[in-house]
DNA sequence: AAAAAGTAATTCACAAGTAAATTATATTAG
DNA sequence: CTAATATAATTTACTTGTGAATTACTTTTT
């Protein structure tokens, strides 16, 4: 295989023997696989009404019928609490979100998508949807459930609600 | 397996039963697993003297005995060359690599680590291996190398030098 | 050899992200 | 019941990242 990371544990191999770098050659290829995947996604939603990160949102928003609050989000896409403000606040003024103040505890707001929203989100998914199906394409679809398998149970321990 | 992502595939199939959201369950684990890998090494950096980013840089000087140009750590980190330019010159004033203009072409720059920036990229290398191997403890040696197998299938075609 | 085109790194102007402080509300302890 | 503590969302102040323009060359064309 002569991806980057082959190319990079074989430097690493050499020059520093004495290390165990079994744990590379997966996690280094997890890490690059999503960072160019991510670069994929921003260069397929150039020209759209959002960014990938709000088009994240916008993902957690759609399976969820009665809306989240911004906690959830936070927690869904894994970011800062801030940065799920300043995006809710962005998707609110493009009309594609609302919040509303919830009445059994006012600190909390409900987040729930427009109709508007829900179109922008599903035609946007299903363009990713495609977008994902070519990079996977290398595998079969067995490979692809074996891949998600393993990575589900890696996943398991650090990724609980 | 009851990770993020299931419960995410589980609520999208009931919503949109018409689509193929085969995909999701590995590439959504992909994006998921990077996502919490990257948290991971930034609390373990805390403290440090480099961020995330800028080891990333001294991590890819340290396999290339000869140094690297910048245009070379742009693509190996998957930055923008802007990034690339800041956090040179972050680690070039906390004396970790060196930049000298090439003889042959004086538009390039060769950038080397110091000996403090060697030493420093070994001794945060071992610890993040540390870490990677704690995140990949579910999944034996021969599973490991199964799941580099696969990705190393997904990344050829999209991560070629 | 001069002009035009191309390229690497950097700078600039701005966008996006975050930790910590703040605001508003709810819960618990005395 | 009041004070203290806790929590959700937001705001603030700041850091980091980026596209586009710029600078400093090199290569190609005529």
């Amino acid at each position: 295989m002569s991806d980057a990371v082959s190319r990079f544990l074989h430097s690493w191999t050499r020059l520093r023997p004495d290390l165990d770098l079994s744990t590379v050659a997966a996690m280094g290829r997890v890490l690059r696989l999503a960072a160019l995947m991510n670069n994929i996604t921003e260069d397929g939603l150039a020209g759209a009404e959002v960014t990938r990160p709000e088009f994240e949102v916008l993902a957690a928003l759609r399976r969820s019928p009665d809306g989240l609050r911004p906690r959830q989000l936070t927690r869904e896409t894994i970011a800062s609490g801030a940065s799920t403000t300043k995006r809710l606040t962005r998707l609110e003024s493009a009309g594609l979100i609302t919040r509303t103040p919830l009445e059994r505890d006012r600190r909390e707001v409900q987040v729930r998508l427009t109709d508007r929203g829900r179109t922008l989100a599903d035609t946007l998914f299903a363009a990713q949807l495609d977008r994902e199906a070519t990079v996977l394409a290398p595998l079969s679809t067995d490979e692809q459930a074996q891949l998600a398998d393993l990575l589900a149970r890696v996943l398991a321990p650090i990724d609980r609600a």
